[in-house]
DNA sequence: TAGATTGTTAATCGATTAACAATC
DNA sequence: TAGATTGTTAATCGATTAACAATC
């Protein structure tokens, strides 16, 4: 019942059962069978009750899983009922969207700074110069580092943000940085990702999703 | 050697090398081998011979392969190298920063028309009324729908997508879509990319990546 | 109690890695 | 030719699925 040994395939079906489960509660369901669950994620009923019990015995024979009890276990695995300090580098197009996103305040996930090659103002928002990141570190405890940059400085921030004792990093230029032991990366490659679509596009036969 | 039988994972690696290959052939290098190609990218020599091995034979023995003939065949098989039209649906946040992308414009995806609410003008765009989504792809031959709303309506849109003849679907809202079969659908989780994140900033002693 | 459904072990399936003959 | 490195088969490893005893 360790944490350790989980394998990255199932930490990465927790945020999925999560969203689901927020679903049917949002619709006043109290209980949930992982047969129930099995149907509307369409990942099978076994690998549902498998993944859950790595964590341990959230459920009871005979009845299922209780709704709410279920979410409170998850937000705990995932680290969700905890807030983080953000900050935001690189204040284009995406790092924009992203300081705007209403959900993830809601979820706790708070933004301290942004910076960006220059200083500027931009609505009410001070947008600081990126030279002050490293002193901004060292006088403020953040937790999250999002890298919103053109893919020729991003290692460069990857290297202050780790030096800042950042915990995690939330990577959207297109490369794969590197880091320090302990340090986590969490990249959202869009790049890669319209290739995989653009792929099965042109590959009607294949059927594996 | 039939594109059958491909597995996902596999997949998923392609734009991952054709990323790699890029930057290598940008520094002037001409030939690789999967021992290189393994160093920089941090998979096995072995499995990046095996990958390219599902769609033929790009290496030469004793030399390795050559870093521009390898990036022309893997265009071919991820499909980059045609164009493509698309509609963005949503233009907030994360609509308007996909829609200012200009990498991907580069790349040859073009947008066709940009639907919201209501209708508006930004910046000499014109957005125009999700009413008139139907009949645009009724007049217009569209590969791609970028789905950038809200999730309540994401479904929906998703549908008229569907009707309408789209063979992609980009998806960037938090729900998981249904659609009929032959349209491909490739989803951005924001939130679940977070969550993963998270768990691992957690998760001291989880050594898996 | 009888029916339902979990938690968990065992069986299967698939993906990754290792090895090496082929050959440039 | 000798050295290097591919393409490919076989071995290993890990993840998913099936099965079922435990029990609510």
């Amino acid at each position: 019942m360790s944490k350790q040994n989980i394998s990255l395939s199932v930490i990465k079906r927790l945020p999925k059962y999560y969203r689901y489960l927020e679903s049917i509660n949002e619709k006043g369901i109290i209980r949930v069978s992982s047969k129930e669950l099995s149907e509307i994620t369409g990942l099978t009923a076994s690998q549902i009750r498998q993944d859950l019990n790595h964590f341990g015995c959230f459920g009871q024979q005979g009845y299922g899983y209780n709704v709410k009890e279920l979410i409170g276990e998850l937000s705990k695995i995932i680290g969700v009922d905890k807030s983080y300090k953000i900050v935001l580098i690189g204040y284009g197009n995406i790092g924009h969207a992203l300081y705007q996103y209403k959900s993830f305040r809601d979820l706790g996930y708070e933004f301290e700074a942004v910076f960006d090659k220059e200083e500027f103002t931009h609505e009410e928002l001070k947008v600081q110069k990126i030279d002050d990141l490293g002193d901004f570190l060292k006088n403020n405890k953040v937790d999250i580092g999002i890298i919103a940059t053109p893919k020729t400085v991003a290692q460069e921030i990857a290297d202050i943000l780790c030096e800042g004792g950042i915990k995690g990093i939330w990577n959207f230029s297109p490369v794969d940085l590197k880091v320090k032991n302990g340090v986590v990366i969490e990249s959202v490659h869009l790049d890669e990702s319209l290739f995989t679509l653009t792929y099965f596009m042109n590959s009607p036969e294949d059927f594996i999703f």
